[in-house]
DNA sequence: GTCTATACCTCGATAGAC
DNA sequence: GTCTATCGAGGTATAGAC
């Protein structure tokens, strides 16, 4: 999927690459630096282009930082829906939290720098830029909500703790995962096996 | 305890009051705007002062932000270590991991904006402010290791699982929960409890 | 499309009056 | 101990040549 071209009906292939490349060195230095201390020269420079030109491909800061949390958030949504959809309706509410954690963690980390940022920055940033970006993330969280309450209803989710705080508590303990997995030590799928079994059963024996 | 005094023996009560009304503020705006988007000029506001005056009790913008990331973890590791060895030594491995886990989230949620701050900027600061935490982060790094080590040894912690990976998993899903908590719905020794639940046993009905 | 040059602003930090 | 005033550096964004 192209990004908006809204003058340009011929963008050349050559543009977009450009443009491209702002957008990734700007959520890698996002990333690591945070939104406000990352000047556009830098961008400008790991992208290989001087300052002034980025404003032919953006025109402000802000527009840059718009589209990277897009495409971070993107990248998940696209990641969980795929895998959960691929089941049948009637599959067990395990199978379908355990292919929304897969496909999370599949999203969070196989698009680095561009999810990585999003969560990051999302508390640092401008409040106009937050504002555009709450629904989408409102409608995630409501997503997981209705397959935890499935979960629920079905008597597969434990009763003694609540669905708002399972959801909160998984999710913001998978994206924590962005801060310390490390690919070199072990392959992607043994290493969400493991996030799996920790967030159904736990870490401890039963007593 | 007080803040190191290094030049003044007698240091008056009005000083060491808007010392920490600076510190305070700063660690609020740190944790909202992240550090390089917060100015001086905004802490001095918020501490009721001019910019200029900041300098009388800090030497630079990044002693103010040491100071801010040590009373962040100090409190953490304070209110850890006060309830694990409150422990008899034969105590159970989980009633162990228990106290260490209520203690991290009472260290975490009750200096809200020192500990927010350490956490949510860490990734962000200087190279220069990072090196100097990164020993005490460490430490306390090797605290929980040592106990969820003992866990294993003791046939308490699942054997499917690595210690190491339940260490990141677990402290990383807990600092978490600073983004998410809520005082006003519910206490904090029943969301302690049911955080502590789903760590130990998980989300979901065994199957 | 990318460049150079630069306008205008705000930053951290300092100097010296009070 | 806090103020006002200001320095030099570096920020986003713009204008116009190529």
């Amino acid at each position: 999927m192209p990004t908006k071209m809204q003058e340009r009906p011929t963008q050349s292939a050559a543009d977009t690459a450009t443009r491209e490349r702002i957008l990734l060195e700007a959520s890698r230095l996002f990333r690591h630096h945070g939104y406000a201390a990352t000047t556009l020269r830098e961008v400008a420079d790991a992208a290989g282009i001087k300052a002034g030109s980025i404003y032919y491909h953006f025109e402000s800061k802000e527009q840059i930082l718009g589209e990277v949390l897009d495409k971070g958030i993107q990248a998940v949504i696209v990641a969980v829906r795929e895998r959960v959809e691929a089941l049948p309706k009637s599959a067990t509410s395990r199978a379908k939290v355990a292919a929304a954690i897969e496909g999370h963690l599949w999203g969070l980390l196989h698009h680095g720098d561009f999810t990585s940022a999003n969560i990051r920055i999302y508390g640092q940033i401008p409040l106009t830029a937050k504002n555009r970006h709450r629904k989408v993330r409102r409608e995630y969280a409501d997503y997981w909500d209705a397959l935890l309450d499935e979960a629920m209803s079905r008597g597969e989710l434990r009763r003694d703790i609540g669905a708002t705080i399972a959801r909160l508590f998984v999710i913001g303990a998978l994206n924590w995962t962005v801060e310390w997995y490390n690919p070199q030590k072990g392959s992607f799928d043994n290493f969400a096996k493991q996030i799996t079994t920790i967030v159904f059963d736990g870490t401890f024996t039963r007593e």
